[in-house]
DNA sequence: ATCAGTGTTGACCAACTGGTCAAGATTTAT
DNA sequence: ATAAATCTTGACCAGTTGGTCAACACTGAT
């Protein structure tokens, strides 16, 4: 961390009471900010946009309504930090393609994670999907580049796949598609499933169930090979 | 028209206006019902309960706001009324499941009007799934009686050709969520999909293309019989 | 013509919303 | 100790919302 120990040891002590004042100010802001941010994020997917009220976040927080504005200035910068965060947690996930060339080891790992996120990020799926459904007012801008770019490659890399013969001809564009909405209706439907489910979440070993069959449908469904449909 | 002209002409000819009258007050609040209905389900389904506003049902059904408050009471009232409509409309399409013993045509069927439904309602299918992450405030009932019987008794069906080794050993829970999340995902996140269609919505032979693909991937994917995984 | 029932609407209101602000509390640096 | 900087918050405000209401218009029956 810091190169030289000795010579710059007043300097380090006299600095690291500031970094820790520092340290300790970031920290309150940072802990106030994550705390909202929770909060918010909470609020933002069962309310929606509209629906949430800067002082429902502010009681899920634990503070005034006041304070949140001191942090967030408007609950708009308090959406968009949520927004941003969601979807790099998404594009992070989305490596899978890249790190195998085997199509049963790339899709079967970017299915995993993707049902890993409904589970751990239902909040953050549900606010994208109300996002998407109102029309995207506020990342059009995420679907015109970013997510364009992305879904143009890894399309790329699943026509490559069936040009090599290694799954079937079917439309990549498509597959696509269904990945992304099946693993999402978990998260953004969980209550519809949570329902039928006799009013209870899904339990570790009927998450590792649906994510099973999920799997075996897709990889079965393009006739990947590798995979042995029993 | 008029079976007995002479003798009852004066009571028909009294009845008739009658007839008229009635017919004619019906038309205009059945005319002005449905323009209000048409618009809220548009606006219900892009900004959701709390973001839509009356005046903005009201201006895109070109009425002024008191004259809906004249026809639907409250807010709430004219959400249930939409809600309701979009139940109706998916239980029908849910019947494919009996007319069909094979599941091959029964779940092709079945997949057909889910698509069909979700480019002739994509509104009301927004509206669904807005009310189920929000943790289905108002249809909470719905799910508990109707649809958790109407799913039992589908399980129980592909559980059937399971046993009869028409299709493979999978979930059959997990399966129809698969094909709820597919062909809504359609509806749901048109705007998603028609920004990477390049800004365009879906022509006619795209729809066909994308529902062919989903059948083929689910019908393979389960191994149903008689469909050639090529 | 007149009356009753139905439909129409501008003006209005109480409740709530996002956001402000000034005054004070707490922490840090000198 | 004290000054500077940051954090905290009750009280407040302007704009918006769902919903009301009284006055008016229209239609058809007598």
């Amino acid at each position: 961390m810091s190169g030289n120990e000795t010579i710059q040891k007043s300097t380090i002590s006299s600095t690291e009471p500031d970094i820790q004042s520092n340290s300790l100010k970031a920290g309150i802001r940072q802990k106030k900010e994550l705390q909202i941010l929770e909060a918010a994020e909470k609020v933002f997917s069962e309310f929606g946009y509209h629906g949430a009220t800067t002082q429902m976040i502010a009681d899920g927080a634990g503070v005034p309504k006041a304070n949140l504005h001191y942090y967030f200035p408007t609950k708009l910068v308090l959406y968009r930090r949520i927004i941003d965060q969601i979807f790099s947690i998404w594009l992070d996930a989305a490596q899978s393609f890249d790190e195998n060339s085997d199509p049963v080891q790339a899709l079967s790992s970017y299915i995993d994670k993707k049902m890993q996120i409904s589970r751990s990020h239902p909040h953050g799926s549900r606010i994208w999907a109300n996002e998407i459904m109102q029309g995207a007012p506020i990342i059009q801008d995420y679907l015109e580049t970013t997510l364009r770019e992305w879904t143009n490659s890894r399309i790329a890399i699943i026509q490559g796949w069936i040009d090599r013969g290694l799954i079937d001809p079917v439309d990549p564009r498509h597959l696509l598609y269904m990945i992304w909405s099946v693993t999402q209706h978990y998260a953004d439907f969980a209550h519809q499933i949570d329902t039928l489910n006799g009013g209870k979440p899904l339990s570790t070993s009927q998450w590792g169930n649906a994510c099973e069959n999920v799997k075996k449908i897709i990889l079965a469904g393009i006739g990947a090979k590798g995979v042995d449909i029993k």
